[in-house]
DNA sequence: AGCACGCCGACT
DNA sequence: GTCGGCGTGCTC
């Protein structure tokens, strides 16, 4: 009886299923889930697939192709991965294909290039060609090119018509060439030859290179860095060490004394510390960390509650060191913004080479390393630091995930989809790794606070600072009395100006925080109150100081700044709002003479402005730190004693139903920032609102009863946690079309669900590059009812996709929307 | 998502 | 007449 082979492979494609090659026998003998292979899809693309399921039931609606080759020798990707990527994909209502591309770095995933190459078994009239064949098949013979290029040489954009005629007359043909995209990184070695080091041919040896000082110089070196040879050295250890250089290693190489090769380093440095121990844990920390251990028996998540400085990350060093030593893997999982060298290196103090850094800002190349040292030596990989994409990493025995601030909305990846949430997703990938999760926030999210209520998680309280220091003290500026008093110029009331004035008086450090970046946002006509626009998406353009331009920060259009009004022509043009630039002028004239930085989205671009201005403000070269989010997490500034907040009223009354809870976790880690030493900090909060809910537990420092007041306001208006929520985007170049569109698919979805569905509105911001937008938004109140729903809204998307008119609208999901 | 095909309007 | 714009449908 004759069998058929075949395997189910998913692409890195944003389509909803895995698509079925058929593979021969020997092949699928050898494959197995997790294997990459490389498989023809479509007319002319080769795409790195990974095998998911392999099986023999022949497709009864279509032939299978055969998978083109085989990439790997044992599986890239582990059964536990896809197993992840499936739940996320499931979860989260997005492709498999875009969770497999968020996951692996693009190296792994090799890309096919059509390449054109002569054929010589073809004899050629060249007379017969036109001159654009002509000029084409000459650059081919010299060496085969790729679509671009041909299209560079006969500047025609149309170059597959043009080459069609040689492809037809075999004159030329197609090679598919897979292209591996990661090159490691390698280093020059050598190495002393054998014979030379022959204990009977030595002394001749050494005596034969007398009248080649430099060369002998050389070969002394290495034998004093590998006596025994055998052993290879950093072409750039001797080259230093022997003051020689590649000429003298040449002539060496040549007389066959010296042998070379090339070994593969890590792109990325770690510092060889010494391991040191661990600092030892106060009776407070050493508590919460017993607790830990003993609810973790029961459980698989624990909250660690803790007080700004109350030194949770020792505690998570503690935990980390028991589950490395049994020779397991600690994922400890970051915002974005936190992951800084600050942070790396305090974890490196303790745990030396073990600890590996994965994040977006790093290359490609680095990132591709990472990856491989989690994958297999996981000696080297033992601690992985990460933001949200490292849960992807191909563990090895992951036994445990710390979330770090896991109450931060970054953690949730809001464009392109997988559209997940770090926190969320750890928790099933643990549950899958068998591993365990601690969650750590001085200011759980509301969703944390209900699992624990619902004793889902565990809780463990930490309440008190480390080292016994105070909470700062926190004290509100009342705006509107200042204005009244006129106690206000700017941004500034004199109160905070004296405070400000105090603190460097006394040789400390101040921290402003504002919640808004850039300069004065918009620029505004006083004469007709025009604000220039983006003309390709629904918002104004924002006043960029420092490249003179008007910018939109949803597209990047920019424009240079106007001298006169487009609307009215008036040249009454003035600047509104208040950012921190406009915040660092003010306090400039304030006090002239002192070091004042700016710490925001504009002014850290690059990879190390960040760290830059982190390290000259701990080390005290800036004595006013002003900034957007970014300063408050998590850094540890001993010298800080205020922190001013120009204007707590722009966050709580953002409008979303998340702004209280948003607020409150904000003022109260900015807060955290000051007085980390010895001496009480202090907290100044200027606002409009004084007797603001999030205002008052913020001064009583009151977490507790913040949730409970917060958990009731969303019970009433059914919002998370209680309710989960979905949203559905539609996007439209066309107005009209998005309107029936998103109508259609409303009216589809309440037909069968009597939930409340909410829209379809336009957002806030209703075009973004020239795509009309707009929202429906479900609250779903149960399991069953989520179950359901997700099920309704894969068979309605199935229709929508298969309707003409609908095709050019795009639609996206959003499960747990932030 | 890409990519090719094919149908239309705007020009050498 | 042809170039290239975009709408449509398919990919194992």
């Amino acid at each position: 009886m004759s069998m058929d082979f075949f395997v189910d492979v998913y692409l890195p494609l944003s389509l909803p299923k895995a698509f079925t090659y058929r593979v021969k026998e020997d092949e699928y003998e050898f494959l197995k889930p997790g294997f990459r292979v490389a498989v023809p899809f479509g007319k002319t693309k080769i795409y790195t697939g990974v095998v998911a399921r392999k099986h023999n039931l022949s497709p009864q609606t279509y032939d299978s192709k055969s998978i083109n080759s085989i990439l790997d020798d044992n599986a890239s990707i582990k059964p536990e991965q896809i197993k992840f990527w499936e739940w996320i994909s499931n979860y989260y209502q997005c492709s498999i294909g875009s969770v497999l591309r968020a996951s692996i770095p693009a190296s792994l995933l090799l890309e096919s290039e059509t390449t054109f190459i002569v054929n010589k078994e073809v004899e050629v009239d060249k007379e017969k060609l036109s001159d654009e064949e002509y000029l084409i098949y000459e650059a081919l013979e010299k060496s085969p090119l790729k679509l671009k290029d041909i299209e560079k040489i006969s500047e025609k954009k149309n170059t597959i018509k043009l080459i069609q005629p040689l492809v037809e007359i075999k004159a030329v043909i197609l090679e598919q060439r897979l292209k591996n995209k990661y090159k490691p990184k390698t280093e020059r070695v050598f190495r002393i030859n054998n014979r030379f080091i022959n204990p009977d041919d030595f002394k001749v040896n050494i005596d034969n290179l007398k009248n080649s000082p430099k060369q002998l110089e050389f070969v002394l070196t290495l034998l004093s860095l590998a006596p025994k040879g055998g052993k290879w050295i950093k072409s750039k250890t001797i080259f230093n060490k022997s003051k020689s250089d590649n000429s003298i290693a040449k002539a060496l190489i040549k007389k066959s004394i010296i042998e070379e090769d090339k070994v593969i380093v890590d792109r990325i440095k770690y510092s060889e510390n010494s391991k040191k121990n661990l600092q030892k844990l106060s009776v407070a920390q050493d508590n919460a960390y017993n607790l830990i251990k003993e609810k973790l028996r029961k459980i698989n998540v624990v909250l660690l509650q803790g007080v700004t400085s109350s030194g949770k990350t020792a505690i998570y060093m503690t935990y980390i060191k028991d589950i490395i030593d049994k020779g397991n893997q600690v994922l400890f999982l970051l915002p974005e913004i936190s992951i800084t060298s600050q942070m790396v290196t305090r974890f490196q103090v303790f745990f030396g080479n073990s600890v590996k850094v994965y994040h977006s800002k790093f290359s490609l190349n680095e990132r591709t390393e990472v990856w491989k040292n989690v994958y297999s030596g996981f000696k080297n990989a033992r601690v992985i630091i990460g933001a949200r994409s490292s849960l992807f990493l191909p563990f090895n025995k992951l036994k445990l995930i710390i979330v770090d601030e896991e109450h931060e909305l970054s953690y949730k990846q809001f464009d392109p989809a997988p559209r997940y949430h770090a926190r969320d997703a750890a928790i099933y990938l643990a549950k899958i790794n068998n591993a365990k999760v601690i969650l750590g926030s001085a200011t759980p999210s509301l969703e944390s606070v209900f699992n624990v209520l619902k004793k889902k998680y565990e809780v463990v309280n930490l309440k008190e600072r480390y080292g016994g220091i105070k909470l700062p003290e926190i004290d509100i500026i009342d705006l509107k009395l200042a204005i009244k008093k006129n106690q206000i110029k700017g941004n500034f009331t004199t109160k905070l100006i004296d405070s400000i004035s105090d603190t460097l008086n006394k040789g400390k450090q101040v921290i402003l925080f504002q919640n808004r970046r850039g300069y004065a946002p918009v620029l505004e006509c006083i004469t007709c109150g025009h604000v220039p626009q983006c003309v390709q998406c629904d918002v104004s353009l924002t006043h960029h100081m420092n490249s003179k331009k008007l910018q939109c920060h949803y597209c990047g259009y920019n424009i240079p700044i106007p001298i006169v009004c487009h609307s009215c022509g008036s040249s009454n043009i003035k600047t509104i709002g208040s950012g921190t630039q406009q915040i660092e002028e003010q306090l400039k004239t304030y006090f002239p003479q002192t070091q004042i930085a700016r710490m925001d989205w504009d002014s850290t671009r690059g990879k190390y402005d960040f760290d830059k201005i982190i390290n000259s403000f701990s080390s005290n070269q800036i004595k006013i730190l002003i900034g957007t989010q970014m300063i408050i997490k998590g850094l540890d500034f001993e010298n800080v004693h205020l922190v001013g907040v120009i204007n707590a009223d722009s966050l709580i009354n953002f409008p979303d139903f998340r702004s209280y809870e948003r607020s409150f976790q904000m003022l109260t880690q900015v807060s955290g920032r000051a007085g980390r030493s010895k001496s009480q900090g202090k907290v100044l909060i200027q606002t409009y609102q004084p007797n603001h809910p999030v205002i008052k537990y913020l001064i009583k420092n009151d977490v507790d009863s913040f949730n409970k007041f917060e958990l009731n306001d969303r019970k009433i208006h059914f919002y998370p946690p209680y309710n989960r929520l979905l949203r559905i985007t539609l996007k439209n170049r066309n107005i009209e079309t998005l309107n029936i569109a998103s109508d259609w698919f409303l009216n589809v979805l309440s037909q069968s669900f009597k939930g409340p569905i909410l829209g379809p509105v336009f957002p806030p911001i209703s075009r973004v590059r020239n795509y009309y937008h707009k929202q429906i938004l479900i609250k779903l109140d149960s399991i069953n009812s989520r179950l359901f729903f997700k099920k309704l809204l894969r068979r309605t998307k199935q229709s929508f996709d298969s309707i003409a008119k609908f095709k050019s609208t795009k639609l996206s999901i959003d499960v747990d929307p932030y």
